[in-house]
DNA sequence: AACCGACTCAACCGCCTGCCT
DNA sequence: TAGGCAGGCGGTTGAGTCGGT
């Protein structure tokens, strides 16, 4: 058996809201509140509308102090990085952006924002990662890169000041990150967290070497060799050698691997309320892998406020 | 002026989570 | 402890609008 559904669904009105309505909830709230009860609220009103269509209209359209402008560069940019932190969190991406919506910048991101950074930095995207790939492993990882990856390294892409959003600063170069059709995924050498601090840097040269990372509280058989050590915090990064065999499956392990690092990242932040982290690594290059030295996750001092 | 495809965004749907009993 | 329920959330839809032909 289904849940109940919340409302009479044959009795309710559906739709866009006329002005009336409006203005009887939003009359209603300013002197009652919600009462924590949005299911009841449309009967107390003397409306018929669902409870639920109630709060999204309130909180979407007629609560107080929203925003429904366009959106400013420095917004894209926080937009950007939380995404590329958290991916599709929506309300948490909207609790950074005063006076925004989790819905405005849902839309936003999808009709716009990811089309104007694919457009933007496409053309630089490809010729860098042509630049990046070495001659005997281009046409193997060719396909791969150019359809389902896309390398961001643009200098204009800079954060327009230095955070507003965060209590300290910055670090201005993140400036590039791989993106997945649906998901981003952080390669590059800076990354932070609002509040809870955290700064990791990754090899630039993540995208087209010859490992990927992973992180995770509970080292699993992936890894070959690595060296690790995180302060203040159980989590434990790995680096992940591929000799010449491995060609076929690096891709995939390498954007697994960042999948769980920033994963794990977020539910280590909020799970365990972490409120510092520093990580500190280095790798060796083992005898069977290729010719680049792993030298990433190193000396990532957690700046003060 | 009419048509049509692309785009935008308000609103809905249904799942998940956490609270309450 | 388990079940029911409301709130919260992300994904999706579709009506309205815009711009090109």
């Amino acid at each position: 058996m289904g849940r109940a559904p919340c409302c009479d669904k044959t009795v309710v009105k559906k739709g866009p809201w006329s002005p009336e309505e409006d203005a009887m909830l939003k009359s209603y709230i300013e002197k009652h509140g919600t009462g924590n009860n949005w299911i009841a609220l449309p009967h107390k009103i003397g409306i018929k509308r669902c409870g639920k269509s109630c709060r999204l209209r309130w909180l979407n359209y007629l609560r107080p102090n929203l925003k429904h402008g366009s959106f400013t560069d420095e917004e894209d940019y926080i937009i950007c990085s939380l995404y590329i932190t958290i991916g599709s969190r929506w309300s948490i991406i909207a609790s950074q952006l005063p006076g925004r919506t989790d819905n405005d910048i849902k839309n936003y991101w999808n009709t716009r924002l990811k089309k104007k950074l694919l457009s933007k930095q496409g053309k630089a995207i490809h010729q860098q990662l042509s630049l990046r790939l070495e001659p005997e492993t281009t046409s193997k990882r060719s396909s791969f890169s150019q359809n389902q990856i896309l390398m961001f390294h643009d200098e204009n892409a800079k954060p327009p000041l230095h955070q507003t959003l965060h209590n300290q600063m910055v670090d201005p170069s993140i400036t590039s990150f791989a993106m997945e059709e649906k998901r981003m995924v952080p390669v590059l050498e800076s990354f932070s967290w609002e509040q809870n601090k955290v700064w990791l840097d990754i090899d630039h040269d993540a995208a087209s070497s010859s490992y990927h990372h992973h992180a995770s509280p509970h080292l699993n058989s992936m890894t070959t060799s690595s060296s690790s050590i995180c302060t203040n915090s159980p989590l434990q990064m790995s680096h992940y050698t591929i000799n010449d065999n491995d060609h076929g499956d690096q891709e995939m392990f390498f954007m697994a691997g960042l999948e769980n690092l920033q994963d794990e990242l977020f539910d280590e932040i909020i799970n365990n309320n972490k409120t510092e982290f520093e990580f500190r690594g280095t790798e060796t290059l083992n005898n069977n892998c290729l010719g680049h030295e792993i030298n990433s996750f190193i000396d990532c001092p957690l700046k003060d406020n």
